[in-house]
DNA sequence: CATATAGTTCAACCGTCGTTGAAGTATGTT
DNA sequence: AACATACTTCAACGACGGTTGAACTATATG
């Protein structure tokens, strides 16, 4: 087990940000926080095209958000779910770069105060 | 005041979620976490044209992320600074939405299991 | 073996948006 | 009044990446 507790690096949280920050994208991850859906589920309560879907996906996938796990009975059926892991260590770096007390009081390095 | 406890659209999230998730940006975002900056201080930290800082400034001004300030003695410095009202607002939805608690157990709508 | 279904991969298009250089504004200094 | 400084606005470029249609793969069914 492995627990954050410095400020996580700007570019890495930019990273995380940008895989979530497109809003169709974001609708699918939301749908499966509400549970383990197929590409089909997605598509058909977002209205998206099948190769819409497998594309974010597949984003969201190789960013190891979502995990992808095939039909044991029917293979040709994939069910995509939340990687729990993930969405801790998401939640841990978001809420130590943005905690309020790293905010600090100004130390002046520039302006009108600094040169009198 | 208002505290949210509902889950946050999706589109809103997003929204918030485009604003900060430009590396430059979110570079200049982290900077004004560790205090208030001028765009000169922001500039040179980073080394970014004056001009590009000011772009991104006005994206978090206007989003409301990032407060501006005029030097009271010198008016030609700007001061800017974390908007900690939208930072604890951010925290507040970015957990919600986030909160593996939303995870619900498969219920099947599709796949074999469906029409057997 | 032929057909159907679930999903993926590919190539191409195109809009958004970050970046840059130059001009413009506001304030202060001599 | 002229110049300097801190910052902003503008116009244009260019690239990243989301979207689309079509071809492809894999598995299942008759």
């Amino acid at each position: 087990m492995s627990s954050i507790t410095e400020v996580p690096l700007v570019q890495d949280v930019a990273r995380q940000l940008k895989i979530l920050a497109d809003p169709t994208r974001l609708q699918i991850f939301n749908l499966l926080m509400e549970g383990t859906r197929c590409n089909c589920e997605l598509g058909d309560a977002l209205g998206f095209a099948p190769n819409l879907i497998s594309h974010h996906l597949s984003v969201l996938r190789h960013a190891g958000v979502v995990d992808a796990e095939r039909d044991p009975v029917d293979a040709r059926w994939v069910y995509y779910s939340i990687n729990r892991e993930t969405l801790d260590q998401l939640r841990s770096v978001l809420s130590l770069f943005f905690d309020p007390a790293r905010i600090q009081p100004r130390q002046p390095v520039c302006g009108p105060l600094t040169s009198r």
